[in-house]
DNA sequence: ACTATTAAAAGTCAAAGAAAGTCAAAGTCA
DNA sequence: TGACTTTGACTTTCTTTGACTTTTAATAGT
């Protein structure tokens, strides 16, 4: 068995006490015997927003890497809707969905604004690729919190 | 947890009770076990005037540090906010201010999990110096919002 | 009372330390 | 051979520590 297996699912198994998992990006590459970067590419491979997994992290004495997974069954629509956003999106696009979201009452108002100003063009100052990626980017990541 | 977050908790609890906190730098080292500077660190990154707190100290003998929370209307405070925020923000910075308005009541867990996310170094992989100017964008716009 | 001295604070700043992140090269396996 | 995995050198971010400086209240000496 893979390594990045058998560490994807040491982590799942915090998940599943818990629906946060902290970890210590060395102490767990220590545990496992392998590199620190490997621990990355675990987290960038198996715990993506669009599996279900928002992560923080935090660098500095003290540091930690938290990973928190959302509960799917209490919204499949938008799980959905995050897998099918691609790895770019154009603002119009996002307020297409931004109002089927409040048609559907899954999001309210004052969240609905966020998200649109959050991904707007006013915001993203970026050549055109740059910031449709940037922009899918940040709203998986603003919808994982929202499931 | 850090020694760093462990004071700042100290003296935001000292504040819970009362608008202003005094303390005596070389005491409350000794009582955390930590060198004094420390708590200049801690004051210096937590409890700035941006993030809505006024700082006056005296030395020498019986000298002290008094730590005041600012009182301000919402409105006002995240105007102040809005207006105090450069070109460029880091995702650290971020995270403290989202911290406050925690604090305040300004806004919600999910309010404040929207706006990390769309803020985060996962969201926003973009070369640094543009990565903190695009933050600093997104969060003004998103703020606005909450004005 | 009025200095001069001393000691008790707090302030500064840079180095060391402790994490995590990035990226590309090398390896593996279907 | 092409996609996925492993590895490691290097970078960035944040925290902790400590030596040195500055300020000022307290105190002692006249």
């Amino acid at each position: 068995m893979r390594i990045s297996d058998v560490i994807a699912d040491f982590i799942n198994e915090l998940l599943a006490d818990d629906d946060y998992a902290v970890i210590q990006r060395n102490d767990l590459a220590e545990h496992f015997n392998c590199v620190p970067s490997q621990i990355n590419y675990v987290i960038s491979t198996r715990f993506t927003p669009t599996q279900g997994y928002y992560v923080e992290s935090s660098r500095g004495g003290g540091g930690c890497i938290k990973i928190r997974k959302v509960n799917i069954t209490h919204s499949d629509y938008l799980m959905h809707i995050i897998n099918s956003i691609g790895n770019s999106i154009t603002a119009k696009e996002v307020e297409i969905f931004v109002k089927n979201f409040l048609d559907y009452n899954i999001i309210n108002e004052k969240e609905a604004n966020l998200i649109k100003s959050a991904t707007s063009d006013k915001a993203l100052t970026l050549p055109k690729e740059t910031k449709d990626v940037i922009r899918a980017r940040i709203l998986k990541n603003m919808l994982i919190n929202l499931v």
